[in-house]
DNA sequence: CGGCTTTTTGAGACGCGTCAATGACCGTGG
DNA sequence: CCACGGTCATTGACGCGTCTCAAAAAGCCG
């Protein structure tokens, strides 16, 4: 076995166990975009939280509901059998998550910090979209965004070098989450270093030596676990569409 | 550069120049599945054909249009600056594709073979919809599976291992094509060695070398080149889902 | 402060990509 | 119909990049 199989089993999956996290503030986002909402949905919506590490939904559960983060962030993913892990995307604060599956959900939702959600019965919205067609059309293109977003994924996993990964990476995560340039383009990144391996399709030393190799050429800064300076974005966005890399 | 990167650029892409390739015979599926059907739609298609190698769209097309496959097969890929290519996914007699694309086309449809579709209008299927329940299902539907077929993708580009990739695809494959048992379990690939390395994210010398090795295990034969016997399903099974590989 | 988990760095192994040569296939033209 | 040329498939030898294993450093919490 090759490919970054699980590194010591003693019960279930140790080699993911909990870590602690700073509680994220609540009032991120869930707050409506205007005009291209899911504001249709309000009235049948149920507010849940759910801690570090839990599960919103797991690999194989009938698809009876479907989630849009208020805050907290999520990790969707599946274990092979021999402990392998892929995580298929991240959502964040105001993503909506869960309508992209058929019957059966075929990854794990799991919170990667603290999560509010409002919870959605799947046979409700599909009986709203009858009559709605505002919200069908939200929802169309949402699947859309998540196709294309796939694809995307497909692209990087299948052709691209650990720079480029970890570049587009970077680059996608500062468009997705509010990219501070008063702060010299700050942002702060739920999701550990394991879990971005797993979503690149690499090893967590392989996303370590990366990392630790644009710290050295200053493209980017790592003041703490979690938060990332990016000093050269448009150096990050050639780097991740297949730039020479110039180390120091 | 590492990843396979094109070896030899002259002027376009002599790396993925025509051969030559048996016409297929024009009444292979197109015909309704009775009740989860495009019925729908009839109204509104028209008839186009396309040579092997020619494209049905290109990445940056405005998304005008969507087809079904009548006959003939169609990759969808992307080329990187360098000439890397990843092919998202393979089309097949009776599939639709386009749909997935919102306002521009993010890959190219080429033709792997002579291909004969149905050509839909977006935004007359955008109307029909608006009427018609059934359709939007329909519509609906292929895009869930399109999305999870995407995920599935995704797993096996960013943690199965060669001979993983290899037996995926051909058990993949035997669902999509009619695998003739009567045969011993034949099924005709319509793409060639260097599609399926773009597709699974290797190049096309390790695809045949994986390919050789289940020949030398007795797990397969490949009476020509397009043509595969699958002897041991159920071994490329388990070989698919991480089983141990046992040698000659 | 002390113990734990996670991240980081280093050394070595191995798988897959690269390069190169041979062989098979196909269409063309004599 | 067969010989020729070109493309693609296949196999081998080798090197590089990423994984593996291991140890040290850094966070985090009691």
């Amino acid at each position: 076995m090759a490919i970054n199989a699980a590194r010591m089993e003693t019960s279930s999956n140790a080699r993911f166990a909990r870590r602690p996290w700073p509680v994220v503030a609540g009032e991120a986002v869930g707050a409506a975009r205007p005009g291209d909402d899911f504001a249709a949905l309000e009235a049948i919506g149920t507010r849940v939280s759910c801690g570090r590490n839990e599960t919103l939904f797991e690999e194989g559960d009938s698809a009876k509901y479907c989630y849009r983060l208020v805050s907290g962030s999520v990790r969707l993913c599946t274990l092979l059998a021999d402990g392998r892990r892929q995580i298929a995307d991240f959502f964040l604060p105001g993503d909506f998550l869960g309508i992209v599956d058929f019957g059966v959900h075929a990854f794990n939702a799991e919170a990667i910090t603290n999560v509010v959600a409002i919870r959605y019965a799947r046979n409700q919205v599909d009986a709203l979209c009858e009559t709605d067609a505002r919200l069908r059309r939200r929802i169309s293109q949402h699947l859309h965004e998540q196709l294309s977003a796939s694809q995307a994924h497909i692209v990087l996993l299948g052709r691209q070098t650990v720079r480029e990964r970890i570049a587009s990476f970077l680059v996608r995560m500062s468009g997705r989450l509010d990219l501070d340039m008063g702060k010299g383009g700050e942002i702060e990144l739920p999701m550990s270093p394991l879990d971005i391996a797993d979503n690149l399709g690499l090893t967590i030393e392989t996303v370590c030596r990366a990392i630790s190799e644009l710290k050295r050429a200053d493209v980017i800064s790592v003041p703490s676990t979690h938060r990332i300076v990016l000093h050269k974005l448009s150096k990050l966005r050639g780097l991740a569409s297949g730039a020479e890399f110039v180390g120091v």
